[in-house]
RNA sequence: GGAGAGGUGGCUGAGUGGUCGAAAGCAGUGGUUUGCUAAACCAUCGUAGGGGCCUAAACCUCUACCGGGGGUUCGAAUCCCCCCCUCUCCGCCA
């Protein structure tokens, strides 16, 4: 959400800033929308002022023990019109706010400028793909195979796009969940939080899911609940509508979630394997910094998500998205690539975003530097990473000819393994 | 699920139909006094939106906001209805 005052005094450069990210800001639109918002709320006040001064006179007169009911009757008969007026009011307040609240964040300057996934740039590269001496499996070939991967169950259960996890591999799910959640709170100063895996909609509409994006979400029936589609949800909107100190910021937290997602429009992508799911977990990274800090704080948010790969021996690159390819809450993202045998590519696992004030100002989460006026804090957050697609990472790029898979050492404590074997036809 | 008590500014807390955007205290800010610290005293101190005003600040003014939404009334923090949340007791449950 922008600043209304910024937004309507800057609607050129807004649209042109817009622009370069393949928004069209229909600024005549706005100016009309806003010029009769504007119209009707003064007319609308000027009535209320008039009834407010009506009512201290009758007030004052009753005092000297007047009759005022001739005065009562001319309030009473501009009801109607006050209502009227009223209603119009905040029906086109309510309509240019709506508006606003679907455009999208403005790109950082230092945002890559691009149309679309092809012009994002590479900022950097980490380990070298593995060169096979065999032919390398794909995850839905080699889990099943080993036991540790059942969908035709989870499709029995549920549907499409859920995964069943059996033996080692729901031990090595539950692993990842526990080193990355040890990695970030004991070397790189997040908090941990657990927080709840339903959201209600004031939530969804502080982070920006709401209103433009509820097709992307499972709501339950009957109740104001909505699956959390990210911890990003529930973890940031634990501040919305607080004001909270400058010395206590940055503040840094990760949680563990599930996350739901309908991935609507996404039909007949990454349909095999658990790649893109209805239900992933995640260990999720997310800060409250002042605006000041915040690109420095993305910079170290990246590099603790890309510190679980490196820690586990995983070859990835990292991109900085062009503005055609941005999120709508996000001023600046990076993405983190795995490298996959399975896909013979690279592969997003983590995408870590500054939205600087759009969700702040949204969730109405601000910053209070010494005794000045509050001013909205910068949110980020980023996934630390994503632990599904962790698992087929760790799947395909460490099998063995035998399909074994030689597990990454951080991980062998957790695992109490340092090899996941086949184990047989699921039992 | 049942019964009861509550939700008021940064905090504590008064306010049961008009003079209430809201007492008082604390905290904050500016000042006076003061050898320093402390204290005392005076002043000031909410947010959002509209207008004055072409842009920005300041200022003036209006409107709205006392958990949320409706209603009654010339007029609502105050009365009525619905909802949400917190606390206590009972029931149920992991």
């Amino acid at each position: 959400m922008h600043d209304l005052s910024f937004f309507r005094s800057n609607l050129e450069a807004m649209a042109e800033r817009l622009a370069a990210r393949g928004f069209t800001l229909d600024t005549a639109q706005f100016r009309d929308l806003d010029a009769r918002r504007r119209a009707a709320v003064t007319e609308s006040e000027q009535l209320k002022a008039w009834r407010n001064a009506e009512s201290a006179e009758i007030a004052r007169l009753r005092r000297q023990g007047a009759d005022t009911s001739e005065r009562q009757q001319r309030v009473r008969e501009a009801a109607d019109r006050t209502a009227a007026l009223d209603q119009q009011a905040q029906a086109l307040d309510e309509e240019f706010r709506q508006s606003l609240a679907g455009v999208p964040n403005l790109p950082h300057e230092s945002a890559p400028v691009g149309r679309s996934e092809e012009d994002n740039v590479e900022v950097r590269r980490w380990g070298q793909p593995r060169q096979f001496d065999f032919e390398p499996k794909a995850h839905w070939d080699l889990g099943p195979q080993l036991g540790i991967l059942d969908l035709e169950r989870a499709a029995k259960i549920v549907g499409a796009r859920f995964a069943v996890y059996w033996g080692q591999g729901a031990r090595l799910e539950r692993a990842l969940m526990n080193f990355m959640l040890d990695v970030h709170t004991r070397d790189h100063g997040y908090t941990e939080v657990l927080p709840p895996f339903l959201v209600n909609s004031a939530s969804l509409f502080g982070t920006g899911q709401l209103p433009k994006f509820a097709a992307d979400l499972f709501k339950c029936e009957n109740y104001d609940f909505w699956l959390a589609p990210t911890a990003e949800v529930p973890v940031t909107n634990l501040y919305r509508n607080e004001t909270i100190a400058a010395e206590r910021l940055p503040i840094r937290l990760c949680a563990y979630t599930p996350c739901f997602r309908s991935e609507a429009g996404s039909y007949g992508r990454d349909v095999r394997g658990i790649i893109r799911q209805h239900q992933f977990q995640k260990v999720e990274l997310v800060k409250f910094t002042r605006p000041d800090q915040s690109y420095e704080e993305l910079e170290s948010l990246t590099d603790d998500a890309e510190d679980i790969l490196r820690r586990l021996g995983l070859p990835y690159r990292t991109v900085a998205l062009c503005t055609g390819d941005l999120g709508f809450s996000a001023a600046k993202t990076y993405d983190i690539e795995v490298w996959l045998p399975g896909l013979n590519g690279y592969k997003e696992i983590s995408s870590c975003s500054n939205f600087e004030a759009f969700q702040a100002r949204r969730a109405g989460i601000r910053v209070r530097a010494g005794h000045g006026k509050p001013e909205f804090a910068h949110t980020l957050n980023g996934s630390g990473l994503a632990i599904g697609r962790t698992w087929v990472a760790i799947v395909e790029n460490f099998q063995q000819p035998d399909s074994s898979v030689v597990i990454p050492e951080p991980l062998r404590a957790y695992l109490n393994a340092e090899r996941i074997t086949p184990r047989g036809a699921l039992s």
